[in-house]
DNA sequence: ACTGGCACTCGATCTCGCGGAGTGCCAGCC
DNA sequence: GGCTGGCACTCCGCGAGATCGAGTGCCAGT
């Protein structure tokens, strides 16, 4: 069965309509609010054939429909046309963004416009260390048998971690020790690192290899199990607009959900700058996620997403403006990284 | 009036009473669960003279009684006896707390473990820079115009900024920079750094002045600026506890409260490592917060605080419980600092 | 000073009735 | 064949009683 285009006509007023509203809508309210041209029967008629194709639903025999998860990725995928940022929008983002000093600040402030701008749950995943390249490395004396070895990477990231070494290191051998690690994997992409790491080991003349050994183990813990583990979340306080309506007993899970990283992440786990995605209620592979709907995408200099950022709110949202801003965002994002 | 035991003994009763059932309690089932050896009606009158002093209310009339946010103070101040921690909370946090591998890690375990344990909201600080002192600064060169400072603390905490030089520097100049700031710094507390870093400036020598003004800006900016800034935060999902029944249409408010970092930074405003604060229900400053008891303390090696940690529930908690694991993570937490 | 008894209050819960929004269906119309 | 007006029907939401019971305040008695 294929839909005509007065029923799609009829399906884009009603998401509409809903996401507005809040309520289910009704045959009446329909033809008087858009100029569909025909009476209330036809609409029933048609909203009867929307029903029986699963787009909507009666939330009680005899009321008004409301869209399923199915009926919003219709929406989605055919019938919302794009909506355009408003200047005040655009002025919002650019000067939001333009302050900040350093990366931290600029997750910040990103993930705090997004929460702002979508009124939605708002999550930035900070550019994952894989997906970046070593600018430098640096080791500092804490004491003799202590370094602290920093990382910079090109997305500006700075992570850090202690080295006990096995026996006292001179400064010198600290030097020799930094250059090493330096010349084999400054420039190079974080994914290519863990060969380069044991061969740091392989290399290493006799007397720096137990140091470089402890070195090693450090690093490659840092550039492996640690590479995507940070995120910033804001605007939690939305989930509880629309009181009772939205997710009534389900807030609990939600916000368990969003404190689990390991959750967060994944759903940036296959991003990339270009494409945008949408999860729909039922589509999302968290059980406790399967009230909300996720708006995500990749961010990063040029195509290449060295980070993820979208947002997270009721499957009746507003999908055209929400996936607006986030594309817009995470644009300015990726401008941003690619000016350093 | 100054009340005799059998009052205060009664007040007691109502407060452990209602924050176990979360129910108004009444004087029947109080003669029944506690051994009070008087009669309901005794009780009444008991009741009718803490009602009169402020101490408990009721909700309408003719229901139980509930404790008042007097009544809890003075549960809190001379009522409620120490509760021990169980052998298995012990262990829980030292197994927590034992596999961290950097500060961010620290804050992190301990913020979630604190949430786990008193399962409500828990803050942690960051250690505050102003309270730190400076145990190396290292200066990497980017380009021949950009330096990335990295500043690191005794407490652990790394902070990174980008400084943009006035003009193209050699990297024996970057050397001497390092070498000037490192004397200069290294070693002292944060809250003496502002006229060291002024005297940098006037100290350098003409050739390295104005690098060194771009840098004792960025300095001067990272120190007293972002001093205090980082907050973690765990546990909000607990904040539905309770269903409606603790926050009602506060929840709202609550949760935009926690995301503003200047009002979670003034609740460790004035703390020390020693002492415990509480704060309940009206004794909050911010009016967001008069639902919500909020129990804090610093941390810190010793007995000086470099941060502070707390956690936030509804004025109807487990005080005695709540304040024994507090105490208890932030001793741990302290003693874990001293290690480094 | 404490206790038992008793009348009273008032929230919570249930039922009932009603109004209204919205539907499905049918017969008629273009 | 598709659209429309009409109509009976369903069922939610809401307010008005009615009932129940927990808990109280007060008083007289010990």
């Amino acid at each position: 069965m294929t839909l005509d285009d007065r029923k799609l006509e009829v399906l884009r007023a009603i998401v509409e309509d809903y996401v507005a509203t809040q309520e289910p809508v009704g045959s009446k309210a329909l033809v008087e609010r858009h100029h569909l041209g025909v009476s209330p029967a036809t609409v029933r008629n048609d909203m009867a054939v929307l029903e029986e194709e699963g787009y909507i639903r009666q939330p009680h025999t005899s009321a008004g429909r409301v869209p399923t998860d199915r009926g919003y990725r219709l929406f989605v995928d055919k019938l919302s046309r794009i909506k355009p940022l408003t200047p005040a929008e655009r002025r919002a983002i650019e000067r939001f963004l333009l302050g900040a000093v350093d990366l931290d600040d600029v997750v910040h402030r990103t993930v705090r416009l997004l929460a702002q701008l979508t009124r939605q749950v708002a999550i930035v995943q900070y550019p994952s260390l894989s997906r970046s390249a070593v600018r430098h490395l640096e080791l500092v004396s804490i004491s003799t048998t202590r370094l602290l070895l920093v990382m910079i990477t090109d997305t500006g990231r700075v992570e850090q971690r202690l080295v006990e070494l096995p026996k006292p290191t001179a400064a010198s051998q600290v030097t020799s020790l930094r250059q090493a690690i330096n010349e084999k994997l400054a420039g190079r992409r974080l994914s290519e690192a863990p060969g380069l790491i044991h061969a740091l080991v392989d290399e290493a003349v006799d007397a720096l290899r137990p140091a470089m050994t402890s070195l090693a183990t450090v690093l490659l813990e840092t550039v492996v199990e640690r590479a995507e583990e940070r995120i910033a979340l804001a605007g939690t306080a939305n989930l509880t607009r629309g009181g009772v309506l939205d997710f009534q007993g389900m807030l609990r899970p939600i916000l368990e959900a969003l404190e689990e990283e390991v959750i967060l992440l994944k759903l940036f786990s296959e991003v990339d700058a270009t494409t945008l995605r949408i999860r729909i209620g039922d589509e999302n592979e968290f059980e406790d996620l399967r009230a909300t709907s996720v708006v995500s995408t990749g961010y990063g200099p040029g195509t290449t997403a060295v980070g993820g950022l979208g947002v997270l709110g009721p499957t009746r949202m507003d999908y055209p403006g929400t996936i607006a801003t986030v594309r817009a965002v995470a644009r300015y994002v990726g401008d941003l990284l690619a000016q350093n």
